[in-house]
DNA sequence: GGATATTTACTAGTATGCAAGTATGGTATA
DNA sequence: TATACCATACTTGCATACTAGTAAATATCC
């Protein structure tokens, strides 16, 4: 962790600890099983104890830290059992919903989406992994606002957060060109107008994480809980 | 709010405050728009304000109370669009499930299947609408559980909260043989071991909120954010 | 030298005081 | 009577002091 957040102190202080903590979590600046301390950080960016552990109670019912009484606040470690959880709801979720964009797609959201495989393919061929992460969620998004379901993909968000983590940890793990070959049958299921197929190509995606899950695990075993 | 909690001082009280007021949230004990005070809360369970100011935290973290700085905390009112979202996220992932289930099942969990829905004609017969929920609940977490996944049905719970309090809050007004027949045809698809037969009932089980929800919201608009 | 107390430095949990913003009700004024 | 103003009593946010528990290094005893 080598920023600095920038406290606006017009604001409550809390929430903008909360936030930065929670971002550097997500991106893996702060590694699963790293140690916290309130004072250290009040110290460091300048505030007392108390919006720090605000911040902290926060981050435990985000499920990204753990408070141990009189020990010390951890980097929550990664549960495999959560992230298959995730894995399983988002394909449920993802699956309905790719049904019902299946009836309403027109030509101009299929053009919007052909345009972003094309951001993919570009940011992959610049090796950018962690570029294609953030374009992955936003394809992912916008088959989920196109189907009048924006409110449930946030839903899916919080959900997903166990499986960001890796997914930013270990973005060079996943063999990105086979991920975006997959994007773009699910809009030819869509372009087709066939919920069935695109409803295929969406639960073949979203199981591709079963396949690279062991591997990372055995690999860094460090990131996850025993 | 009529009771006081049963703290036991050798534990965290923060987290006792927590769940206290969540339970009096979700049983509708807490109607939604009450107004809640720190120091008034901290009086009358007799610790001081930081555990009780910790516990509002994470009724925030939980959707359950929003704090409006400087002027007072309230139990957050119900959004329609968060309840519509809930419910299409658990019929999606109890879809998915129920499919798994019907390949599994063997007699005995059928016969624990028709026992619990012959405990749910009981309430219903004895007119306990406030037991037909919680039996409502323990039948469809162990629809989970016989899937293995008990785990995605925990993350349900917390998405449901919403839903949840709706339930508590107006039980009477569901038509509540209605759902105990419908879960009979649930179990009859699981019976024949036909994943397509217990999808479609277990679908139109779960849409039965989408009928009941303009009714609820007309009667009691004070629920809900406008 | 090894095992066992003890000290010490740290941790989070709680209580309390103060600051700053908001709502309310009363009062003076037009 | 209606309106503007102001005093007051609240609210939460933050800082600080103190408590109690943990863990590890150190001293002490055998």
């Amino acid at each position: 962790m080598t920023m600095q957040p920038n406290i606006d102190f017009t604001l409550s202080t809390a929430p903008q600890v909360h936030e930065w903590l929670r971002d550097a979590i997500l991106r893996g600046e702060l590694p699963p099983g790293a140690r916290l301390s309130e004072t250290e950080i009040a110290n460091r960016i300048g505030v007392s104890r108390q919006p720090v552990r605000e911040a902290f109670i926060r981050l435990t019912a985000d499920g990204l830290a753990e408070v141990r009484p009189q020990r010390g606040t951890y980097i929550r470690r990664i549960s495999l059992a959560a992230v298959l959880s995730a894995r399983l709801i988002r394909e449920a979720v993802e699956s309905d919903l790719i049904r019902m964009v299946a009836d309403l797609a027109d030509d101009r959201l299929l053009a919007r989406l052909d345009q972003e495989i094309a951001q993919q393919a570009q940011a992959v061929a610049a090796g950018d992994a962690e570029t294609f992460v953030r374009l992955d969620d936003r394809f992912h998004r916008m088959l989920a606002v196109a189907a009048g379901q924006e409110a449930a993909w946030d839903v899916l968000e919080g959900l997903k957060s166990q499986m960001n983590r890796l997914r930013y940890i270990t973005a060079r793990a996943f063999d990105i060109k086979k991920l975006i070959g997959q994007h773009s049958e699910i809009v030819e299921g869509l372009r087709q107008h066939d919920p069935a197929l695109a409803e295929a190509a969406m639960r073949r995606h979203l199981r591709e994480l079963l396949n690279d899950l062991p591997g990372i695990s055995d690999s860094r075993p460090e990131l996850f809980i025993p």
